[in-house]
RNA sequence: GGUGCGGUAGCUCAGUUGGUAGAGCAAAGGACUGAAAAUCCUUGUGUCGCCGGUUCGAUUCCGGCCCACACCA
């Protein structure tokens, strides 16, 4: 008699750019494997974001059960070092009823932790990153910059000059630790107790962007400006200083349209070309720094 | 009909004292280790409206024409 091997726990990851049709995609995946769905959407885990990420609808999410939707507040951020270990922990949960698990999202940093972790790193600490954010906006690049090549030349001579948030990162380690940031990142690939099956979905690049002007239409259509407003006046967030989680395409550009800084409709076509810019780059990710995708 | 101002990259425009032109945005490609829907990097050949003239050479000067806008009739 032929023995078979117990089936081996299994996660489907589904990656694709926004608006390509993974919500749909992923919720007819997990009914035919009579499964549940975790999300790695680095905006759609936020209760008080709905109508702007496309949050999955009423009927969507009774249809089959989602985790990390709607499941944070924007007042507590999450990272992406914070979801591999929330996801992980909500894996191994579903793993003792499930021997698959679907996962859908569209965050490639968010999958790539989860998926191969990241390397051990102080995390951010607020008071010091609002200091050297303060620092910054007083002082320019070129102070980051000097107080780079001052306190961390390996990562001077080797990173990303130009860029304020990897400098400003690699500042805060420096100063949590003593050390460089370059010397945590030893780049080890974390081991995972289950196979991965990677599905990129994707379409022809017009007819992505028509969608993505389509949506974005029906989002206005269905109230998103109001919710921006009741953000807004809930919260009285000012332009150029939105938490992070409000750094988000079609918030970030309606609250600009309610401080005055532009028309709605100069708002709503900044929408629609921010939304193909994002999509653009998530290609990027899917495309090729997540080689297992095939 | 007359006068004025324009017609240069997909869009908005700059520029060439005559030697075939460059910014922003868009678009394309890329990077990505606790902000990631964030942040950053790279990429600019286009009958310089059309036809003629002057010139070694015209997108640039001259003439005519077409088109757009404004004003005057």
């Amino acid at each position: 008699m032929p023995v078979f091997p117990a089936h081996k726990k299994k996660v489907h990851i589904i990656v694709g750019p926004t608006a390509v049709g993974k919500t749909a995609y992923a919720i007819e995946k997990a009914l035919s494997l009579g499964t549940e769905i975790i999300s790695f959407d680095s905006r759609q885990c936020y209760r008080e974001l709905n109508i702007g990420v496309a949050r999955p609808s009423a009927e969507e999410l009774a249809a089959v059960p989602h985790h990390f939707i709607a499941s944070h507040s924007i007042l507590e951020p999450v990272s992406a070092a914070g979801f591999a270990l929330w996801a992980l922990a909500r894996a191994e949960e579903l793993f003792t009823v499930h021997n698959d698990i679907v996962m859908v999202g569209g965050t490639g940093l968010y999958i790539k932790a989860f998926a191969f972790g990241l390397d051990e790193m102080p995390p951010s600490s607020a008071t010091l990153r609002a200091s050297l954010q303060s620092a910054y906006d007083t002082n320019g690049l070129a102070w980051l910059q000097a107080e780079l090549m001052r306190f961390d030349p390996l990562y001077a001579a080797t990173g990303e000059m130009q860029n304020p948030h990897r400098l400003l990162r690699a500042l805060e380690v420096f100063h949590l630790t003593g050390k460089s940031i370059r010397s945590f990142q030893t780049g080890t690939v974390a081991a995972r107790p289950f196979d991965m099956e990677w599905t990129l979905l994707d379409m022809p690049r017009g007819q992505l962007y028509a969608r993505i002007d389509h949506r974005v239409d029906a989002m206005m259509a269905a109230g998103l400006l109001e919710e921006v407003r009741g953000l807004v006046s809930a919260c009285g967030f000012q332009p150029g200083r939105l938490p992070q989680a409000l750094q988000t395409v079609g918030y970030a550009e309606l609250i600009d349209y309610l401080a005055e800084q532009l028309s709605l409709d100069e708002a709503v076509a900044r929408i629609k070309t921010n939304t193909c810019h994002y999509a653009k780059r998530q290609l990027t990710w899917f495309r090729k720094a997540l080689p297992p995708v095939g």
